[in-house]
DNA sequence: TTGTACGCGTTATCAC
DNA sequence: GTGATAACGCGTACAA
């Protein structure tokens, strides 16, 4: 008991007289030693208190099970609620993870992946954007893109053209006279980019008056506090008596409009109408209960990893084929429809 | 190009004709190689397209330079923040990081912990509750919780005293007539509990009238907001006519009672103070800004990290003096004042 | 400053 | 069913 070294398979053979290949296989396939053996294999474990090491497996069989990750923060609650489904997959795959926050430079994030591919991982799941995935395909582990620019690379993406054409069609079903789609100017080739499209498309499909601004606003509070409020302004004024049908690409922001509609007006008037994106917390603990398109995250996660270890077990077999295109995998978005489009329809239509 | 094998020592050795020991002196001790060798060795680093391999390395030395992580969940921003702290820690101590998400049984946070200790972690930091102190403290390697039971390891927590009687003092200052604390009920045994502590200290010392509320209001908003619904009118008719100050245990409760008050009053009423707990994103983004108490989660990270690595160091001494006793390290909280109960104040002393 | 020889703890390949 | 032996890729006395 506390005796300096690691008990291992010599011991064990010693103790019970076995050699470490019956050990090992007791371990790998238990029912090549007859019962009473095993019985007598297991005994001695508990006796000789003895804690596995998968180090050694790995050096001895190349399989780490390790999945490596790099994602850009965990400030946002989307990236947190993703990190934390495909931490979860570790019950159906048994694949443990190790994670580095990629918010830095290109350099710092090829350090982190010559880190992960010093240990030896087997795939490699990234929702950090710095690195184009022309580079990344040329990494030689499998790798899974999760909403970012992934023309070279496997991906698991949200169908975020239909995210943005059901939020026009919520907004319109509800006798908008103008939709307004609110974005961050963002490169065609991340996913986020069809949201857009969707919006447009819809409109311009039925014939709906339609504005798109493209505008940063920031990550605080701070730098989007008067950009949102004069944009606000903007609209109230451009639009005056019009009813305003709004998609803001982010809860966040939705919320900051919906919070300074508040304070001028005390309420959300009658002619605004506000969708969201991502279904984060705020979206459901704002003052009024924000509709918005949420992400399939638990589907996202569990695809992407599940993606990733159907090409590293394919690279075990003896002849592996490799892909020889990139897979891209789409997950549908989910509309939620709350307070700040449905308050007014229900009061337009009771009865529906 | 693609050869199967990985290129190892021993070919850079041959290589360069050196022996396996000059190359991994190389990179472990490379100035007791002559400039003009280790030159040499780089150039066939790079013509033979060397990737290291710290698992062969780990079985050689014993150091994985992995450090194991437990944490509930990360949908709360206080749990997401803080993972986000300790995976930075990355760029000062270089320890890797494998997470576990142990919102499950004691059963399986054990198996979580097996796992760990068989990849070779070097320490462990544990947010979960699930599993006792006395218990974790017979694992064979350094242990540091953050802000749970943590009598028999080591520990990094908010001074939660601290944190209740500042949130009370607060409320005082601005003149309250009654002081109430919301929270959940809690073992005295977590450092949470010291919140309710400090805040009845200071009404006790200071001769405030206070009450303290002892009620779990669940996680989701559909259990949450009845309850707080009949507990906001309760306090209006107990306390009418009195200034009330609400020290609630959490940023989402508080959110939730102000955007009550809000639907009830159009505002948060003069006669209402509120203080949360967290300084969590809700309590920005708020209606109101919402006054809190914050942990420093950057700090309580970096220290458990800390804390872990120089025991982690002290084991591989040739002669290891292990702690006597478990050392707990005590992170001051820091208060926000925000709308919640500055507007009042302003009003009230408008020089100030 | 460099090389030899062995150990780390497991798995894989044979052979029996 | 079971055992001997050679990998796996690197670190480290010890020797030179």
């Amino acid at each position: 008991m506390g005796s300096k070294k690691n008990v291992t398979f010599s011991d064990i053979a010693k103790y019970t007289n076995f050699s470490k290949t019956t050990i090992s296989r007791y371990f790998n396939n238990p029912d090549s030693l007859k019962l009473e053996n095993q019985q007598i294999i297991s005994d001695a474990l508990v006796k000789l208190n003895y804690q596995e090491n998968k180090v050694a497996r790995i050096l001895a069989n190349g399989k780490t099970e390790f999945i490596g990750i790099i994602i850009p923060d965990l400030y946002h609650h989307y990236y947190s609620e993703m990190l934390s489904q495909i931490l979860s997959t570790y019950e159906t795959f048994h694949y443990k993870f190790l994670v580095f926050i990629g918010d830095k430079s290109e350099k710092s994030e090829r350090l982190y992946i010559q880190e992960l591919l010093a240990y030896k991982i087997e795939g490699l799941i990234i929702l950090s954007h710095t690195i184009p995935s022309v580079e990344l395909s040329t990494l030689p582990i499998p790798i899974v893109t999760i909403e970012r620019e992934d023309k070279f690379v496997c991906s698991v993406n949200t169908d975020n053209y239909m995210g943005g054409y059901q939020a026009a069609g919520l907004l319109a079903r509800h006798g908008c006279d103008i939709l307004i789609h609110v974005n961050s100017p963002s490169s065609e080739l991340v996913p986020a980019h069809g949201r857009l499209l969707g919006f447009s498309d819809f409109c311009r499909e039925h014939g709906m008056k339609h504005q798109v601004i493209l505008q940063e606003f920031g990550h605080t509070h701070e730098t989007a506090l008067p950009l949102l409020t004069s944009l606000m302004e903007d609209l109230a004024r451009d639009y005056a008596y019009q009813k305003k049908g709004v998609f803001i690409s982010n809860d966040t922001d939705a919320n900051l409009l919906l919070n300074l509609l508040f304070r001028k007006y005390g309420t959300l008037p009658d002619d605004w109408l506000l969708v969201g994106f991502d279904n984060s917390p705020i979206s459901r603990e704002a003052v009024m209960s924000i509709s918005t398109i949420g992400q399939q995250v638990d589907k996202l996660a569990y695809e992407a990893v599940r993606l990733l270890v159907e090409q590293m077990n394919e690279r075990k077999k003896r002849n592996p084929v490799p892909l020889k295109e990139p897979v891209h995998k789409i997950i549908p978005p989910v509309l939620f429809r709350r307070d700040t489009t449905e308050k007014h329809g229900a009061r337009c239509r009771p009865a529906n």
